[in-house]
DNA sequence: GCAATGAGCGTC
DNA sequence: ACGCTCATTGCT
């Protein structure tokens, strides 16, 4: 292999290291059709530091681009002239094997490229965190400890068994109401006392605080990772983790990618929320990413929450995952008795004032249970009345300017526009003339302003939106909450209101959507304690959270979905750009697969025109559909499509999106 | 016959 | 996004 001759004339001559002087580069570079190592030679100076999983920066394309060192080589299949890589950033090998060939797989299975994946992977470099003094003593190996809740499962402690004898035990977990932190724990430490490591993935903030302390309440070192620690202090433990200070790793979901040493386990809460996935292309969801690593490292893994995911019931459907779960004698004793707000008859007799009106049961509920602890009301929207309409002929109120949906910050306020942000003061119904405005969806708001009144005297504490509370007192408040915001207590009662406005959004996950945020609240509920749906009692998903059967409900729901070829049962991407971008990508795209489409994409939340004046281009967005079993081969064609485009230096991008979450 | 210019392609 | 190659153009 020549060596390029060094044309500049300040440079001085550069020789090849004398072992394996070849380096395969990951170059971080945008381009599809370039997503592939590239080989360079290493000057003698960096031979010891340009180590395999060291940060470098290369010249490519006239570019210094930033790099990961994938292997050293003696040699290069390459025919042309290498260039010499320019310099090693760091010689910390933090881009390990295991996690170069996990983001590859990532990458390929969303149609993705390595770089992108690698930029979620590996965080940035913080340089005074890696020159800090660490230890480098050898961690001690944590007892095992007692199974805990886990004997309320029958398949519990088979569960644990197999974790701490090293088997990839693979479960379908749909928890009891309870301990779930606590559980997790103790799967990660029985793990950990097996001398292996453990990757723990939960939705948001709120729960990870839970599972570090359930972690540290049994003593099972630890650390936790998300993105609110600030760059320093997250780069700090993510560097522990990786030199294996640490067998434990807590975080929200960029932690599905910790570089624990040894993984045994991996653990997702919530699978279903929409936290977990990505929102940077290629958009991986956690529980994807998971299970394809403990498939790869033959790890157990520990999937679920409360409710169910028609996902994870294919899962376990295909035979990869066991159901993990209670009998109905362990139901029986820690879920909350579920009862519908408004009875069958009254909600045949008037469903529209069932609808909007607060159930009197439900206030009689609260009263009762007040005396016993704080209770729970679910609202699904927050802000005060977040959709109003005419008083008169109930048709919505809109935006003289854009056409927008208009709504009411507060009791006295005037309305504005949830689009464009204007003020419409003066409105009058344009269809009959009348000047006043009734509800049709209540936020958080104004229900606390409603059951205020109703319980004077009552504290009433607000969560959701930009004040999350992480917990609340055991005593009698009312606490409003929107979905996924409810403190944790250990409730007297909960009322989850306005099923209507969670049912009725046009989205295929809509009930399962529904079901899990109301199974997130009512697993909060003591055993025993009341929980009141206010929903339509006629609707399966209600029956099914008055049974407390979300297995059952999620198995019905894939069959559905089977029945119209909708995800999980199929794969389904999209791709959305330009028209003439979709169009050429859908060209390249084997003409077996189905295509939906493309059709414009709906009005964005603010049509703002851009800065430079211009409306942005319409948008157009199409799905391809794919048997369960090419989806690697849709991934495949897809990544193809881009490259072939990006070859061509065709502009407009196309976002591609595997497992799109809104399909409709 | 050959320099000057620009489009197109590959990127180590 | 740079820079190399090669074809076309314009002028001798």
């Amino acid at each position: 292999m020549a060596a390029k001759k060094e044309t500049g004339k300040t440079e001085r001559t550069l020789f090849p290291a004398d072992v394996n002087p070849v380096a395969r580069i990951a170059v971080d570079n945008p381009l599809p059709h370039l997503d592939r190592p590239f080989d360079y030679l290493v000057p003698s100076r960096l031979g010891a530091t340009a180590r395999p999983g060291a940060r470098v920066k290369v010249r490519f394309a006239g570019q210094y681009l930033d790099g990961f060192v994938l292997e050293r080589a003696a040699e290069s299949e390459f025919t042309g002239e290498l260039a010499y890589l320019d310099k090693v950033v760091s010689p910390e090998p933090v881009l390990t094997p295991e996690t170069s060939d996990l983001a590859r797989a990532v990458a390929d299975r969303y149609g993705g490229t390595l770089a992108d994946v690698l930029r979620l992977a590996v965080p940035p470099r913080h340089a005074a965190i890696e020159k800090e003094p660490h230890e480098d003593l050898p961690r001690k190996r944590p007892d095992r400890p007692d199974p805990g809740s886990w004997k309320r499962y029958p398949a519990g402690p088979g569960f644990l068994d197999a974790v701490a004898g090293g088997r990839p035990a693979r479960a379908a977990w749909t928890a009891l109401p309870g301990d779930w932190p606590d559980e997790i724990a103790r799967a990660a430490a029985t793990c950990a006392s097996a001398d292996r490591g453990a990757v723990i993935v939960v939705p948001d903030g709120k729960d990870l605080a839970r599972v570090g302390a359930a972690l540290e309440a049994i003593g099972a070192g630890h650390v936790t990772l998300s993105a609110d620690l600030g760059p320093a202090e997250r780069y700090r433990r993510w560097l522990a983790t990786l030199r294996g200070e640490t067998l434990i790793v807590a975080g929200t979901r960029a932690a599905m990618f910790a570089p624990v040493r040894d993984l045994g386990l991996v653990v997702l809460w919530d699978d279903g929320d929409d936290l977990h996935t990505d929102p940077h292309a290629p958009y991986p969801n956690a529980r994807e990413v998971l299970a394809l690593r403990a498939h790869r490292a033959r790890a157990a893994a520990l999937l679920g929450g409360f409710a169910r995911t028609a996902e994870l019931t294919q899962l376990a459907a295909s035979g990869w995952a066991r159901p993990l779960e209670g009998d109905r004698p362990a139901v029986r004793s820690a879920a909350p008795v579920v009862r519908s707000a408004v009875t069958e008859a009254e909600f045949d007799r008037d469903p529209a004032a069932a609808a909007a009106r607060m159930p009197v049961l439900a206030l009689r509920t609260l009263r009762k249970a007040l005396a016993d602890g704080p209770v729970l009301v679910q609202v699904p929207r927050r802000g005060y009345l977040a959709v109003i309409a005419c008083v008169r002929c109930r048709a919505k109120a809109r935006c003289p300017a854009c056409g927008g949906p208009l709504r009411l910050t507060g009791a006295n306020e005037v309305p504005d526009c949830r689009w464009c942000g204007a003020i419409a003061g003066g409105w009058a119904c344009p269809d009959c003339g009348a000047a006043k405005v009734r509800a049709v969806v209540t936020g958080a708001d104004r229900t606390a302003e409603e059951l205020g009144r109703a319980f004077p005297g009552v504290p009433v504490r607000n969560s959701g939106g930009s004040s999350v509370l992480q917990a609340v007192p055991e005593q009698p408040a009312l606490v409003i909450a929107t979905p996924g915001a409810e403190p944790f207590a250990s409730y007297a009662a909960g009322l989850l209101l306005d099923g209507w406005a969670l049912l009725g959004r046009p989205t295929l996950r809509a009930v399962e959507e529904t079901m899990r945020r109301w199974m997130n609240a009512a697993a909060l509920i003591r055993p025993g304690g009341t929980v009141l749906v206010h929903a339509d009692p006629g609707q399966p998903v209600v029956q099914a959270l008055i049974r407390w059967d979300p297995a059952g409900f999620s198995a019905r729901e894939l069959a559905d979905r089977s029945e119209l070829g909708f995800p999980p049962a199929v794969r389904m991407a999209a791709a959305q750009g330009t028209s003439d971008a979709v169009a050429s990508l859908l060209s390249g795209v084997d003409s077996a697969y189905e295509i939906l489409g493309p059709v414009p994409v709906e009005s964005p939340e603010s049509p703002e025109p851009a800065a430079d004046g211009m409306l942005p281009e319409e948008e157009v967005r199409a799905l391809i559909r794919a048997p369960r079993t090419e989806g690697t081969a849709l991934a495949r064609a897809l990544q193809a499509a881009q490259a072939a485009r990006s070859l061509r230096k065709e502009g407009g991008g196309v976002r591609v999106q595997l497992d799109p979450a809104d399909l409709i």
